[in-house]
RNA sequence: GGACGAUUAGCUCAGCUGGGAGAGCGCCUGCCUUACAAGCAGGAUGUCGGCAGUUCGAUCCUGUCAUCGUCCACCA
């Protein structure tokens, strides 16, 4: 069976869309579960539902395309299941900024349920933007599956989840320092907030001593407009200096409230002068020294930044306005003793890069002491590997100083918390349905008006998307996953996450790999942005030069893990090696007969010396890339087809086949090379499938083959023929030669059309035979003439050149071509790297050390190159003796 | 302050159990050889960051230094 229209010139764009409904029509990409085969699953990492594609998505969805594709060759029951992610804080954003352009009204103009109601029909209006570009990268992912963190049986799983951490405890609603944005208006995780070093300032403080005139101590700040929060002034307690303060009062300026000295460890004497100022409410140590002391908290900021009735006439001033102000009011009090330049982390919002406030709130979190210990515990015991294994360790440093996770957001897109605090008896009634009335007491009842963080409904992707809580037939077949193929900046968010979640409610890990790449950064190596407009849209890469060879230049040059570097060049090159295939295949099929027989098979027999050759080539590719494709070393996979295709199959074998096609009464050997020629090309076809999906099953289809797809042939093994290994040695000796041959003739300038005679003196039977045998190779790649065999102790041939390989000594007879100095000058280059071998290795060879201690196929390997190195010596010794006597 | 990564050809990078340095692009020479000029044949280019060590043998292992980069971390 075989598409017999012609191949004309290769069009990406023009066969992508078509195989790619061809494929979803056929369904090939949707399994049921099917115990009896073994299981192969990986869940999509949910992209952002009003994203767009960028490259990290591209990458991404290359590399777990490959190994879902690999896999349902090789005849797994498989699943990759797909799906959005609402993306919180993001898409309301988002959906907000539109509002206030289109219709200039913010979230609270419409309410909560109207806002909400406009994100949703956002959703259903660009929500499938970033689906439909997942296809065009050519992503066999089960769409009938596709889920959303926000659909139904997904609140279920998340409502699960919440009622039962704060039935066990584990999750509690507690008053908390936080990191507060003030332009998103919502708490932060520690993990969302970005640490950046900036140039700032140390201010040096006056507090007055009570009692003490003309005392007093000063504190060294990079926030002076906190003060109107300060509880208190710390002390190391074996600070000298400071011991008699302890325990006295201070004035606090411009508050002129009383505050005490305490004294605490945690204060560092050589830092500034050894005296802190405490701010429970706005910094996470002050906080804690709080907690230590029981100081009070005293919040000195609204939720948008600016200062509060608690600072007094600074009150509406932004945070940053009244540092100034405050500085100026000191400075003019005389209570400013200097100002120092101080570089220090300023912790910015990771959605909008404003700057986080530390501020004390009530929120929600999650006790994650007790859910980290068997996450720590899985990894650390291999039973989650990460590959490369070095992230490892990054996840595990991660986890064990793990802090509480804060998951409120006052967000008004999420999941809604779902507890209800009554009205009338105080009660939190934290409950999986909806309630309208107290249960205690009857009362009203009113619903947390807080979101869940996004991560913690995406933390239960791996089995919520398969139907959990139910206990579903996906679970049983699919559940753990197989591998999570992600970027090392989701570890914390992501990962980590779902292996807590899963070993805290599914008893089980949720993957048994985690797959981890790096960044696609641009040609300069900077991160792809919006800001900086050097993003490089995938789209119109696959546009350009097709979904094949964008995914080739992600998957290949590279190392797992590490980011790369995106270049258009590697594009093009793989484009062109796609249309190196596209031509492979025109030719193979331009030289195929009509009655070509699909079921005739040559014997042992009927194989040449470069059949053989090439099937040990084939057979060797195949194993390699199974097992690099085992070993997720998806980029050495790549380049060993890429090697075999173009290094082999095309520069080699299609060529010498060429004079046995040509030959119609060729008989069997010129079946054989048709046989060898399809049936390779095809299988490697299959081995390329996974990468280069596209070309590949046009290609297969106008291949003789069976079955109806690529996406679902049977992944390739080896060629059963008992291959004898002197002759794929002969094939080798030969093509050296012949390469020997070209070499000359191109030093030489011979003129590619004129043939040229060729004298060969092999030296040991085997090679005779096979030259013999073969001079049409010569005839073929050499652009011999005649190929004339002389016995090896037979006198050389004069007005020749000569090319030793290993076995065999090749002249080209070139009559008044030959140049004696040039050639004298190309035969003393190769002795001169034939000399430096032969030295390296008798140095060795003739160290007692080595002799000794190297293993013996070593030492054995070695003498042979030796020998090799000087049976080319001699040879070339005599040329040079013959070339004095010109 | 910790941890990790990188340092190999002009550029971007492979090189995965230590035993003759590779690719793509670029460069030079010659070719439209009836699959492919998105191509063919040939060629040049490397103290494999420095130093020290382990070893018969180090681009590869260990230590150390240097430069660049990333992540984590509560020094006001």
């Amino acid at each position: 069976m075989r598409d017999k229209t012609e191949l004309t010139a290769y069009n990406p764009s023009e066969i992508e869309k078509k195989w790619y409904s061809y494929w979803e029509e056929k369904g090939y990409f949707h399994e049921a579960p099917d115990s009896t085969k073994k299981p192969f699953s990986i869940v999509l990492p949910p992209p952002n539902v009003t994203g767009q594609l960028h490259m990290g998505h591209a990458l991404d969805n290359t590399l777990q395309d490959i190994l879902i594709r690999f896999k349902r060759m090789q005849g797994y029951n498989t699943l990759w299941m797909p799906g959005t992610d609402h993306a919180g804080i993001a898409t309301q954003v988002k959906v907000e900024k539109n509002l206030l352009a289109t219709e200039g009204k913010s979230r609270y103009d419409l309410g909560r349920e109207e806002f909400i109601k406009r994100v949703w029909d956002w959703k259903k209006e660009y929500g499938n933007t970033i689906v439909k570009q997942i296809r065009s990268l050519g992503a066999s992912c089960d769409w009938q599956r596709e889920r959303f963190t926000l659909d139904d049986g997904y609140y279920k799983a998340v409502r699960e989840v919440f009622c039962s951490l704060y039935e066990k405890g584990l999750i509690y609603r507690g008053e908390r320092i936080t990191n507060w944005c003030v332009s998103c208006h919502t708490a932060l995780s520690d993990i969302e907030v970005e640490h950046e070093n900036e140039a700032g300032h140390l201010w040096y403080i006056k507090y007055p001593v009570i009692g003490e005139d003309n005392e007093y101590v000063t504190v060294a700040t990079t926030r002076p407009e906190t003060m109107f929060g300060d509880v208190a002034v710390a002390v190391n307690p074996d600070d000298e200096r400071y011991n008699h303060l302890i325990g006295k009062k201070l004035l606090l300026p411009l508050v002129n409230r009383e505050i005490p000295v305490i004294s605490d460890s945690y204060v560092d004497p050589s830092f500034g002068t050894g005296c802190v100022k405490i701010t429970p409410a706005h910094d996470p140590n002050d906080f804690e020294m709080g907690q230590r002391h029981h100081l009070e908290s005293i919040v000195v900021m609204n939720l948008d930044g600016t200062m509060n009735d608690k600072a007094g006439r600074f009150e509406g001033q932004t945070r940053e306005e009244a540092r100034i102000a405050v500085v100026d009011t000191l400075k003019a009090e005389g209570l400013l003793v200097k100002i120092e330049d101080h570089e220090h982390s300023v912790g910015h919002c990771s959605r909008c890069h404003t700057i986080v406030e530390p501020l004390v709130s009530r929120q929600w979190f999650v006790d994650m002491k007790p859910l980290a210990e068997p996450a720590l515990k899985v990894v650390k015991e291999g039973k989650v590997k990460f590959v490369p294994e070095r992230f490892t360790k990054t996840y595990i440093n991660w986890l064990e100083n793990i802090r509480d996770w804060c998951i409120s957001r006052q967000l008004w897109w999420g999941h809604r918390i779902p507890a209800w605090y009554c009205k009338d008896c105080g009660e939190t009634i934290v409950s999986r349905e909806d309630i309208t009335s107290c249960p205690h007491c009857g009362g009203k009842v009113e619903q947390e008006s807080d979101v869940l963080d996004t991560w913690f409904s995406s933390g239960l992707w791996p089995f919520a998307t398969m139907g959990w809580p139910e206990d579903t037939a996906e679970l049983k077949q699919w559940y753990p996953t197989s591998v999570l193929v992600t970027g090392y900046d989701i570890i914390f968010f992501w990962v980590a996450r779902m292996i807590f979640m899963a070993l805290e409610f599914k008893k089980e890990i949720p993957f048994k790999h985690v797959f981890i790449h790096g960044l696609v950064r641009d040609s300069q190596g900077r991160k792809m942005s919006k800001s900086l407009g050097n993003g490089i849209n995938p789209l119109e890469v696959v546009d350009q030069y097709g979904a094949d060879a964008l995914r080739f230049t992600l998957v290949t040059g590279n190392t797992p893990g590490n980011d790369m570097r995106f270049y258009m060049e590697r594009v093009e090159a793989n484009r062109n090696f796609a249309n190196k295939i596209w031509n492979a295949a025109k030719f193979v099929l331009m030289n195929l007969d009509d009655d070509y027989d699909e079921n005739w098979k040559p014997d042992l027999a009927d194989l040449t010396l470069a059949d053989q050759w090439i099937i040990d080539r084939y057979n060797k590719t195949v194993a390699s890339i199974t097992n690099n494709l085992d070993r997720f070393e998806l980029g050495e996979a790549a380049s060993s087809v890429y090697d075999f295709v173009w290094n082999y199959y095309c520069d080699w074998y299609i060529e010498l086949s060429k004079p046995r096609l040509y030959n119609k009464e060729g008989g069997r050997d010129r079946k054989t090379a048709q046989y060898l020629l399809v049936t390779i090309l095809r299988h490697t076809m299959e081995l390329l499938h996974p990468f280069m999906p596209f070309v590949t099953e046009h290609i297969w289809q106008h291949l003789p083959h069976t079955g109806d797809s690529i996406a679902v042939a049977k992944w390739p093994g080896a060629l059963d023929y008992d291959l004898q290994a002197d002759q794929v040695a002969n094939m080798v000796v030969i093509m050296d030669a012949i390469k020997g041959i070209r070499n000359m003739r191109a030093e030489m300038n011979v003129p590619l059309g004129k043939r040229s005679e060729v004298i060969a003196v092999p030296k040991t039977d085997s090679v005779r035979e096979a030259v013999k045998a073969h001079e049409d190779y010569f005839k073929t790649l050499g652009w011999a003439e005649k190929v004339t065999l002389l016995a090896a102790d037979a006198p050389k041939p004069e007005n020749a050149t000569v090319a030793v390989v290993n076995g065999l000594e090749v002249y080209l007879l070139l009559k008044d071509l030959i140049d004696a100095d040039k050639e004298r000058a190309r035969v003393a280059k190769e002795q001169a790297t034939v000399e430096k071998e032969i030295a390296r290795l008798e140095k060795k060879l003739g160290n007692q050390g080595f002799l000794a201690k190297a293993p013996e196929a070593v030492v054995e390997k070695e003498k042979k190159k030796l020998e090799d190195y000087k049976h080319k010596q001699e040879s070339l010794i005599e040329r040079e003796a013959f070339l004095k006597t010109l």
